[in-house]
RNA sequence: GGCGCAUUGGUCUAGCGGUUAGGACAUCACCCUCUCACGGUGGUAACAGGGGUUCGAGUCCCCUAUGCGCUACCA
């Protein structure tokens, strides 16, 4: 669909309704009868944007200043619909979200959708789904049924703000800070060529930017032959001059002072990345931009943006990317060559979005662990992120330490939330698992529960997809009925040791007689009971205690590792048990 | 090429002129009256390299190397 923006771009390049466009102007008509004296600059502006009706000091009042208390933080994330969440966008969603709310600010989403060639159809409603399933919630933005507005200061979408951004452009071309630029792609290619054979500094500025000093007269000429034009601030920089930036994650930055005319309107009429952050941040009163460090070398761009405008520029944090290595190299998760790039591959492997969150806070500040450590239980909201605590460099992405904050995270829960977090991967992943699960909820249940409680909660669990693998046992129809037993015991002392257990086995025993019933065995049949008493004299046993409880661990799960054994068969039932343990004699 | 940013064990990092360079993950050993997972104790392991400044440098300055980013009418 065109965009009215764009019919009116047309418009202006198709002569006979330029035409009647300029005999609305009394001025310009003037002008041309006469011919003489030049056109001014507000002439010039009307002739460019003769679709802009609005003024500055309308948006102004449209957009007050916000009313929050000292210190409040108003930030955003700013994401491109492309269909694809990357593990570096939650990092920034989380960090910008978290500092909003600490500090009794507020958070919006805003969309940058004015590269329409990479949109996805659904692409903004996936950025929503997934945010709110990683509680990053936003206060403002694109968030309302069917992507509505919620706020007042929208609209929060790039593509339907084109009239704000050209009526600013409009007032920076009355006020002779900025001009039309009627190169083609080819004469810049051209001028960087030049430019790299002289070995001067590519870009448009100084002498190179040749239609920097256009007159008036020249320009209307140009317009009058229909030539494309892009709209260019004229920066007052001068590149031998230094300015001094203080980001808040970086410290103090120096770089040369910006004296490139950039595009602030392209030849469609929209506006570039550059502007619109400029006009978009200013008019929705951000105080604090958080965004990847690929932007800190725009940084003379941006504040020569609104030293133009004549606004004050927000607060900046440029946070490190996330890398990945690769043989010897770091570089960037990269969205074609890693999976783990994707938010959706922890999804899909079954890592608690909570797990996620607290390993990305980890990376952030790495106070994040102490403070863990002394508040256990204490949810993440209330940990206090740092922007000035942030590394500057980039962290390569550790999968291990995520697996194991993440069992940490899973040992916390209850078996009744392992439950229901399982069984709801399981609905998407894992229809066989979901079946296991649902089948009989409360036999499920108390599975999950074993070994949980207590200040040594059992930590096995590292993510949803471990589980099924884990759990088969409980299972009669998933149990493979493959035995591992060690090769340390004979068949006659293994037969031995079951048939005394199916002897002694009540299955309402506590857990403590059980016990002691299994050390009897130990003793009756020449194993020691007592590690001491084996690692004193090995040779006077035929094994310890270890050996024998891993004979009915094994007959009773097939493995000889597993969760307390006492437990599972509390879980299992008498006839399961007993039934097992037959089996193997 | 130009301009920036970065560089402490395998990994994430603490350190902000004087430390036996601390912690976490990983790894190894041992301990924990049932294995595993925990938990505990201990071990291996780091200031990219070179110059300065200083009584003293991981910390300040310069150079080099390496990595990353920007250098578009992409964000």
């Amino acid at each position: 669909m065109l965009k009215p923006y764009c019919v009116i771009a047309v418009g202006l390049f198709s002569i006979p309704i330029l035409l009647q466009r300029l005999s609305k102007c009394s001025k310009i008509e003037k002008y041309f009868e006469k011919g003489m004296s030049e056109m001014d600059n507000k002439e010039l502006a009307n002739l460019l944007f003769p679709d802009v009706t609005k003024t500055p000091e309308y948006y102004e009042e449209l957009y007050p200043k916000r009313n929050l208390p000292e210190g409040a933080i108003v930030t955003r994330f700013a994401p491109s619909p492309t269909g694809f969440i990357h593990i570096g966008g939650l990092y920034a969603s989380l960090i910008a979200e978290r500092n909003a709310h600490q500090s009794g600010g507020v958070f919006f989403l805003r969309i940058e959708d004015t590269d329409k060639k990479r949109e996805v159809a659904d692409g903004v409603s996936q950025i929503i789904n997934v945010l709110r399933d990683f509680n990053v919630n936003f206060d403002e933005g694109v968030i309302g049924e069917n992507e509505t507005d919620v706020g007042a200061y929208g609209p929060y979408t790039q593509s339907k703000r084109a009239d704000v951004y050209r009526t600013f452009a409009k007032k920076l071309v009355e006020e002779g800070k900025a001009y039309p630029c009627f190169c083609t792609e080819e004469q810049l290619e051209l001028t960087r060529k030049r430019q790299e054979a002289v070995k001067a500094r590519t870009g448009y500025y100084g002498q190179w930017a040749v239609d920097r000093n256009l007159s008036n007269d020249e320009i209307v000429e140009k317009i009058n032959q229909g030539l494309k034009f892009v709209v260019r601030m004229r920066s007052p920089g001068v590149n031998n001059r230094k300015i001094l930036h203080k980001d808040l994650i970086h410290g103090k930055v120096e770089f040369p002072e910006n004296d490139i005319d950039h595009v602030i309107i392209k030849s469609d009429g929209i506006p570039t990345y550059h502007f619109a952050h400029v006009v978009d941040d200013h008019l929705m009163r951000t105080n604090l931009v958080i965004r990847g460090d690929e932007w800190l070398s725009s940084i003379p761009v941006h504040l020569q943006m609104f030293a133009t405008m004549g606004w004050e520029p927000p607060k900046y944090a440029h946070i490190s990317p996330i890398m990945k290595k690769e043989g010897e190299t770091k570089r960037k998760l990269s969205k074609r060559k890693d999976s783990e790039a994707a938010v959706s591959y922890y999804f899909e492997e079954g890592y608690p979005n909570v797990a996620v969150t607290e390993y990305l806070l980890n990376i952030a500040n790495s106070s994040f662990e102490p403070w863990r450590r002394s508040n256990p239980m204490t949810p993440y909201t209330e940990f206090q992120i740092k922007l000035s605590d942030m590394n500057a460099s980039g962290a390569l992405f550790d999968l291990v330490k995520l697996n194991d904050i993440s069992k940490d995270v899973i040992s916390k829960m209850t078996g009744e939330e392992v439950y229901s977090y399982t069984k709801e991967w399981a609905e998407k992943f894992d229809s066989e698992l979901h079946e296991m699960l649902t089948r009989n909820k409360e036999y499920a249940v108390k599975m999950f529960s074993i070994e949980k409680g207590g200040n040594k909660p059992r930590k096995d669990i590292g993510k949803w997809s471990d589980v099924k693998n884990q759990i088969s046992y409980f299972f009669e129809d998933k149990f493979d009925h493959q035995y591992d037993f060690s090769e340390k015991i004979s068949e006659e002392d293994r037969k031995a040791i079951l048939n005394a257990y199916l002897e002694t086995y009540v299955f309402d025993d506590e857990k403590q007689v059980w016990f002691d019933k299994i050390k009897a065995i130990c003793d009756k049949l020449g194993f020691a009971s007592n590690n001491k008493d084996y690692k004193a004299n090995p040779d006077q046993y035929k094994g310890n205690i270890s050996d024998v409880s891993n004979v009915i661990r094994v007959a009773l799960t097939g493995r000889q590792m597993s969760p307390d054994m006492y437990e599972i068969m509390q879980v299992m039932g008498k006839e399961a048990t007993i039934k097992r343990i037959r089996e193997c004699l």
